[in-house]
DNA sequence: ATATCGATTATCT
DNA sequence: GATAATCGATATG
């Protein structure tokens, strides 16, 4: 069977290694990568369109900034691992963190595009999809994402997301990325210029301002 | 298309 | 007691 006529790829884990880097690298790397919940019911997966480099305790905008607390442990605990918050008395938003065991560094996804589960994560988000703009509205947005998969800090902070056992991971499938745009970050008022925000050019489930 | 505003609570000062 | 890595609704051009 030729690559072209093949529908499903198989979708691989990403390793330790991948995450223990500079969160800037790991930020990038991590555009056109699967995030994959799985173990109750339907598979979802979502390709990763958007996400933040934060930097840890010399970046103003970091949860970390202010140093460890118990909220915040997770990014200064090794990479590859879902940091949680709260916010807003409302969303939950997901990050992994990166860099050395003890150094805090995270990355938070912004954006991905559904790609298996949509009426799964339809029913998670309480809106119905009819055309594209809805489908749009299901999953771009770290508290959108966050609500179309399920994730909340109970469950899921904490967990290993280079391993399948947890049922949240982070996976390549072969896909190749296109052009990177890189802006300011989103929704932050400290250290608001820093160029830390990474999408993929021209996807329609990126985001906020499309342009750099 | 852009702007402004209210909701609601975990977390830290 | 103030704040916040957001969202959805409403108002206006």
């Amino acid at each position: 069977m030729r690559e072209s006529f093949q529908v499903k790829r198989s979708i691989s884990t990403l390793g330790r290694e991948f995450f223990a880097r500079n969160p800037r690298k790991v930020a990038r790397d991590l555009l056109g990568r699967v995030l994959v919940r799985e173990g109750s019911g339907v598979r979802l997966t979502a390709r990763v369109v958007e996400v933040e480099a934060y930097l840890g305790e010399d970046d103003p905008a970091s949860h970390a900034a202010p140093g460890l607390t118990p909220r915040n442990a997770v990014m200064f605990g090794p990479a590859g691992f879902a940091y949680v918050y709260f916010i807003y008395g409302a969303h939950y938003c997901l990050n992994v963190s990166c860099g050395r065991d003890g150094v805090a560094a995270a990355v938070l996804f912004r954006a991905v595009e559904p790609l298996e589960g949509i009426e799964e994560m339809a029913r998670a988000r309480a809106i119905e999809v009819h055309g594209p703009r809805d489908l749009v509205r299901l999953t771009a947005g770290p508290g959108r994402m966050a609500e179309a998969f399920g994730i909340t800090r109970a469950r899921d902070n904490g967990v290993d997301l280079t391993s399948r056992k947890r049922g949240l991971w982070i996976g390549d499938d072969g896909f190749r990325r296109g052009k990177v745009m890189v802006t300011p970050r989103i929704g932050i008022n400290k250290a608001a210029e820093w160029p830390l925000r990474y999408f993929l050019a021209g996807n329609p489930f990126v985001s906020g301002r499309k342009m750099a």
